[in-house]
DNA sequence: TTTGCGCATTAAAACGATTAAGCATATATT
DNA sequence: AATATATGCTTAATCGTTTTAATGCGCAAA
């Protein structure tokens, strides 16, 4: 079968010391331990010619820590969190820090599993993008001490760390851009979801028009999750017909509802900008392809994904401190508005 | 600090019996080793009060397995690589399997390291997307009986495991289907490299040309993958201009080639498919919005991730036989040619 | 000669789980 | 009555590493 790996034990054995003395001179203790300069160099050399390499689990089991970060994002396959991921990934590595991934797809069940799995597996703190109705799992993570930030949005009350966009500015200041340019029919497109971004993204998009005594014209729907296709189709369809309230400009709060619904858009025939202006959440390259490369909301989703590493490493090393991170967007403006 | 997890012991405290009784009720061996009736109802009492939740650490430290599987992919941020570590986590998590992942950016001695320190972690088996140059240190592996599947591309003369598109025939079906509709001075952007998947598209396409008595108008860019906007720059330029030699029609072999030179199309105002064909490989479902949507090889990414799971599983399971799995495209024809 | 000290090293416990082997005690078989 | 068998449980080793406490030895001071 497989090769069995050298341990520690075949070391000593080869050298003619005890284990103790080889992992001194492996930790770089040998001053303080007093190990003999000699035999610290029988050992180096040992160490060297059978390529030892030291074995995680029995440090992690040791230790009581393992090195690893959990990650649980809604869909890995959503490249917003694969960006992050990347980063998260590429952080979490200068520290010697792994990642284990996790997709909740917005569901809370399958988000309590997947804690709990990395839970068995010890890992030592969690970074989450908590779906809807998470809070009391989260709630008992915190309770016991483990490390946790959470990304993208947060569960409000709960007393822990989070780095987000500031939403309700991203989506105010988008709105006002919109109103500026003369648009007044302004829609948005949100999912059905009480989690704190939607709620700050739709907060954002009606103060802004409240501030333009615009209340009576805001025009909000809200797509199921798991019925994206149907009930964007609908709201498209709404836009385009004459119940529409003559909408001329549409916000979708997130990159998937930003393809969906440029999909439809596409699909009716509808001019971008002049029959619709549009603004988008979250970039795409391949937005830019539209015939009308979208005017979207940046999200700085790689210092989202390092500001949480930093935040997390520093709760792992016992700091106590809670951080609130809220990172600002930028509009990136194109065509399509 | 953090609440201690409730340990074998402080159950066998707790009932008070030994932890080997509390491991046998906990591994359903309480018939074959004879636990008394009642104590096994004791036991399970505790487990669930205390609410016990075994120590994966512990565990693999004894079994010698981690049930975790190490995938390598060049970049987790690529949509292609971020869904098929969606698929393979899927089915992984199925068997209890955990994934850890790591991205090379197609560099030998990132992969390198990302295969050593997943060694140390004691994953049982890789899932890895081999960069250039990498054959040593795979091979290395596999000579330790380290169980290894390699996806979109595999390094020829290794004896191991891979599950790869049939390249060659899908490049070569794609040319065909522009030779058939009149394109003549087809030409094919590859990246500049020796790994096998580049070349089975390259050769595929030569092919189907050299079919149809063409081999003289055949035209490769090749594009350096660190250098992919200049370089990409540079060969959309040619197109364009009189140097072309009349290029009608271009293939572009990942998905990461077809957004860059959509790009540069895009900026040149070249009118697709009128003065450009074209064919990408990897869909991407915002193609669709450029102003032609694009014909591409759908590769069964899904199938792909899958079917190595179920490979690699099979191999640590202790199959020796050498699995090779070629998959097949579907040609999703568009407006692009 | 005894005590004390510095030096170099080892033995052993610990982390949490699994499991082979062993030890009583009770019951069944000759 | 002596032996065999069944039953129910514990002990201890094991996985690979770290780390505390202990040990042996030589040398100097009392």
């Amino acid at each position: 079968m497989k090769k069995k790996r050298v341990s520690l034990k075949d070391i000593a054995d080869k050298v003619g010391v005890s284990t103790a003395l080889v992992s001194y001179v492996l930790n770089g203790q040998e001053k303080e331990k007093r190990v003999g300069a000699e035999v610290v160099i029988r050992i180096r050399k040992a160490l060297e010619e059978m390529n030892y390499k030291p074995n995680f689990i029995a440090r992690s089991l040791r230790y009581g820590t393992t090195k690893t970060i959990g990650l649980i994002v809604t869909d890995i396959a959503n490249p917003f969190f694969s960006s992050m991921a990347r980063h998260i990934e590429d952080e979490a590595y200068k520290s010697g820090y792994t990642v284990i991934i996790g997709s909740s797809d917005e569901n809370c069940d399958k988000s309590d599993l997947l804690v709990e799995t990395l839970l068995n597996r010890q890992v030592d703190g969690f970074i989450i993008v908590p779906a809807e109705g998470c809070e009391d799992c989260l709630s008992h993570l915190i309770e016991d001490k483990m490390p946790v930030v959470m990304v993208d949005r947060y569960v409000p009350g709960l007393v822990s760390n989070h780095v987000v966009l500031d939403n309700y500015t991203a989506s105010y200041n988008a709105t006002l851009h919109l109103l500026n340019k003369g648009y007044k029919n302004i829609g948005l497109v949100a999912y059905k979801s009480n989690l704190i971004h939607m709620r700050e993204r739709v907060r954002g998009y009606e103060e802004a028009m409240m501030f333009k005594g615009l209340e009576k014209q805001t025009w909000i729907k809200y797509i199921r999750y798991n019925k994206l296709k149907t009930d964007m189709n609908k709201a498209i369809e709404v836009i385009g017909s004459k119940e529409g309230n003559n909408i001329d400009a549409v916000i979708f709060t997130t990159n998937t509802l930003s393809l969906a619904g440029l999909y439809e858009i596409h699909g009716l025939g509808i001019k971008v900008p002049e029959e619709l202006a549009i603004i988008g959440f979250d970039g795409n390259e391949a937005f830019d392809f539209f015939y009308s490369p979208l005017t979207y909301v940046k999200q700085p989703v790689d210092e989202m994904g390092k500001e949480a590493v930093r935040i997390l490493l520093d709760q792992m090393n016992g700091s106590k401190k809670i951080s609130h991170v809220n990172l600002t967007s930028q509009l990136v403006i194109r065509d399509s508005c």
